[in-house]
DNA sequence: CTTCCACGGGAACACTGGGGTG
DNA sequence: CACCCCAGTGTTCCCGTGGAAG
């Protein structure tokens, strides 16, 4: 097509025409639970052989459950929620399994609230002391004989506060007269029990579950598997499987992303009107879900932290930058769009907070008789961070500013 | 050995959005 | 209605500390 002219007329039908090459393309997202889980029978087997004993009408051991992201783990975990609450229609035994996810539930009152709630106890979002909540949820709880399992997936991000709840949780079940509690904690940070209160770790780590990454091999076979469901037939080049496993086993075996990978792949290839998906759709994949993912956290950031992120990305032209170069920019930069100016305390932990997100990258360096600092680089394209940065209004008029030139001190 | 700068932990505070009670 | 209580969040204030250049 001539560039700068297009056809209105039937244009419609022309994108009807694309060759569509999914069957079903949402298989290949994250929402999606199979039913079956390759290359993980033996942790639904030793979660199964814990869980049983609910059914024996015993109390289950607590289990905490570690594995990188897209390990399987909170799919095995469901499923097998799902296995036990059904068998113990069967017997007549009374299962609940509830199952919370903490980040987004992340505090002690609202994970109560949760609780209580899903019990069909009214409890207002906030307001409420805590112990009030506490009690709701255990009377409705012990209302009737049956053993509950509370599944509490990314755990960690519950605990970094206050870990009372957890500690109340596994001790609830001396306060219960009818019901039994058992809890499974589902986690992505190993070194998640260092940090707990070793009253809580014993308890909650009574059985532990470990689900590896995924090597390439697994991830080409699950990979195949939802193919199958996904794609028309013939429409994958034979080397984009095996590429897909190969980029996700890199980023330590993660399966979602492996899944990702070839979900926008597939969607690439349909755009650019190829009947086929081929290796250069999966490197072209690989690059555009990278870049997607920063400019989405970019963009979602506060606006102090974009201003400290542009602070970085002004000065990193020029070599290494310290913390103190980028806390003068950043105030000469908060004066002239006029919003509050934080104090340094706070900007070293937002810097902090950019270099977890993989924004940045801060190292605490000492230079001796010069004190010591952070040493920033930025581990994103400047560009295109720019860019996006720039597209927040409140920015906007810090696009024709530069910072002051810095004389090096050492030269 | 001193000296320097910012790191980073912890307490304290302000503020928000909600509750219950008299 | 006024008033005080509560959890949660973001921030400031205070301060002890690390560690190599000088």
């Amino acid at each position: 097509m001539e560039k700068g002219t297009i056809t209105i007329r039937g244009i419609f039908e022309d994108m009807l025409t694309i060759l569509n090459i999914f069957e079903n393309r949402d298989v290949l997202r994250s929402t999606y639970t199979p039913d079956y889980l390759p290359h993980r029978s033996d942790q639904v087997r030793a979660l199964a052989t814990v869980l049983v004993s609910a059914l024996r009408g015993e109390t289950p051991s607590n289990v905490l459950i570690y594995g990188k992201t897209g390990t399987g783990k909170t799919a095995v975990a469901k499923h097998v929620g799902q296995e036990l609450v059904r068998t113990g229609e069967l017997y007549g035994i009374p299962c609940v399994v509830i199952y919370i996810n903490c980040e987004v539930v992340d505090t002690q009152y609202r994970l109560l609230a949760s609780l209580a709630r899903h019990f069909d106890r009214e409890v207002p979002m906030t307001g409420w002391p805590t112990d009030q909540v506490y009690s709701e949820f255990k009377n409705a709880l012990d209302s009737d004989k049956r053993i509950a399992i509370i599944m509490l997936d990314e755990v960690d991000k519950l605990t970094y506060k206050g870990d009372d709840v957890l500690y109340n949780l596994t001790r609830i079940n001396s306060d219960l007269k009818k019901a039994k509690v058992s809890l499974i904690g589902i986690t992505n940070d190993l070194k998640f029990t260092e940090f707990l209160d070793p009253r809580v770790r014993s308890s909650l780590g009574e059985e532990e579950i470990i689900f590896p990454p995924y090597d390439a091999n697994q991830l080409r076979d699950i990979l195949q598997e939802r193919a199958k469901m996904a794609f028309k037939e013939g429409v994958l080049e034979e080397t984009v499987i095996p590429l897909c496993a190969a980029y996700a086993a890199q980023e330590h075996g993660d399966a979602r992303r492996a899944l990702d990978l070839l979900r926008v792949s597939g969607e690439i290839a349909e755009r650019a009107k190829s009947a086929k998906v081929l290796e250069a759709h999966v490197k072209h994949a690989q690059e555009k879900i990278e870049i997607d993912r920063i400019v989405e956290v970019v963009k979602t950031l506060p606006t102090q932290s974009k201003l400290v992120l542009l602070s970085a990305v002004l000065l990193c032209y020029d070599g290494n930058i310290t913390t103190g170069e980028a806390y003068n920019i950043y105030k000469q930069m908060c004066r002239i769009i006029g919003i509050e100016v934080l104090t340094q305390r706070r900007v070293t932990d937002l810097i902090s907070e950019l270099d977890m997100m993989g924004i940045l990258n801060a190292t605490v360096v000492s230079k001796g008789r010069y004190g010591r600092t952070k040493e920033i680089s930025l581990s994103v394209p400047i560009d295109s961070t720019r860019k996006v940065l720039f597209e927040d209004y409140r920015l906007k008029p810090l696009e024709e500013y530069r910072p002051p030139s810095q004389t090096k001190l050492y030269a």
